[in-house]
DNA sequence: AACAGATTGTTGACATATCAACAGTTAATC
DNA sequence: GATTAACTGTTGATATGTCAACAATCTGTT
């Protein structure tokens, strides 16, 4: 059998390698945040606004943490109901609110800091920079071959 | 400033880079899946009972789709309902169903699959053996580092 | 100024996911 | 053989995620 589907050779196991990789992150992320009570939804939308002294509004946190507007608003309500963040109203545009962190979200984003940088290092411990640096050009590629296809599939 | 932190630098980028690029591939899929009224998660499980005739039980379905016995129950339930799979007794272990894809569940992998590889291909096109060996050997590194961390963190 | 079109956040319906707790069953140990 | 321990699938509570539809607001064009 000389077969050539796809689903076989390197470039697929690669690919459903990417995909289990980033499961496992996630996974592994779970319990770790949940010390702090927070899940890793949480905790990035925590620390992105953290370091935003102005604040971010709802459709800028969700395209940053690639997730729809709406799954922000159940995010910024769990949040907000912990005293982590709170919504303002934004004067130049009555349509949004800023998402600020409050003294005591970011309080918190310093205590798990630390950890979570230590948490990196292990998981990125044993490759190098060359190794890093194709990875990430890898990657790139294949996220902008999905993103092409699914622009082309909808208006072919 | 001569910051050490790891946020910067390549190994960051990479990580933060698998978990966009595995993002960027599940939103990818969720349009391409829905020329057949499924989900990504119905088809992978689908697709993975298709190659089974005598069926496999939720728990093994669940250790290989990564994900928890009682995410199964309803995955399953709801291919049951559209006639892609049966539940059938397992007669040695009681406890335990056999999920076996209809012909009806066959049939639709086989139309999909086709269109499945050509996607896949078109998500690697570009990629070398030899760079997608890399990138398979630098995420199954991470994936390791990653559950290593947590066996360490909860029993210490 | 007035209108049409786009944007923002919320809501409700639903799929996906986790976990704890439960009942039923099997396996292991005494 | 009886008891204990482990395993399997389901259920209910909850978080996360998508999407369509909606009201409020802003923007651009006339």
């Amino acid at each position: 059998m000389s077969s050539v589907a796809p689903t076989e050779g390197p470039q697929y196991r690669a690919l459903l390698q990417v995909l289990r990789t980033a499961e496992t992150l996630w996974a592994v992320s779970r319990p770790f945040f949940e010390r702090w009570a927070l899940s890793s939804a949480q905790f990035n939308l925590l620390n992105l606004v953290a370091d935003h002294p102005e604040g971010l509004a709802q459709v800028e946190l969700s395209r940053e943490l690639l997730t729809h507007r709406s799954n922000v608003t159940g995010l910024v309500d769990r949040l907000e109901k912990k005293d982590l963040v709170v919504r303002k109203a934004a004067a130049a545009d009555r349509r949004l609110w800023r998402v600020v962190a409050t003294a005591q979200g970011r309080s918190l984003v310093d205590e798990i800091r630390p950890a979570y940088h230590a948490a990196v290092l292990r998981v990125v411990e044993g490759i190098s920079d060359a190794e890093a640096e194709g990875l990430f050009r890898a990657l790139s590629f294949m996220e902008a071959n999905g993103q092409r296809l699914a622009v082309e599939e909808t208006s072919p």
